[in-house]
DNA sequence: CCTATGACAGACA
DNA sequence: GTGTCTGCCATAG
């Protein structure tokens, strides 16, 4: 199969993701070039973040919590985050304040240069 | 072309 | 806080 652009993008935003960080699913998304392809970021880490050997426990959703479901990857997810210095509240609340990449509640000047230039690499 | 799937997001009651 | 609904998209068959 063909790779495209977005799913390269996709995967290249993933790897980027610092150790100890956190991304969710809309800001990969966005960085891949696409904000509303969120469902496409699911579809190709569902489908491929093993074979590819994404840092796919980077990746949470909007709300901050781990979206896998216990018994399927979400103890794993979860213990691979930790190991990495992320907090994870006694509920499995992440503070994305503190460790989501790029913490910003909004755009920032600098996460859209650090975007552009990271579309540039890829 | 059409339908189903998938680890979502955001708005709203 | 919860539950529901809609929007959106890449990919596979």
């Amino acid at each position: 199969m063909v790779e495209s652009p977005f799913t390269r993008n996709v995967r290249a935003a993933i790897r980027a993701i610092p150790r100890g960080r956190v991304a969710t699913y809309a800001q990969v998304a966005a960085l891949a070039g696409n904000h509303r392809a969120v469902r496409g970021v699911v579809w190709i880490l569902h489908s491929s973040s093993e074979a590819e050997h994404l840092p796919w426990h980077r990746v949470i959703n909007s709300r901050g919590t781990i979206s896998l479901r216990r018994g399927s990857g979400f103890e794993e997810q979860r213990r691979r985050l930790i190991a990495e210095g992320v907090v994870i509240s006694p509920r499995g609340r992440i503070d994305l304040a503190r460790f989501g990449w790029e913490r910003q509640k909004k755009k920032s000047a600098a996460f859209s240069r650090a975007a552009a230039r990271f579309l540039e690499e890829v």
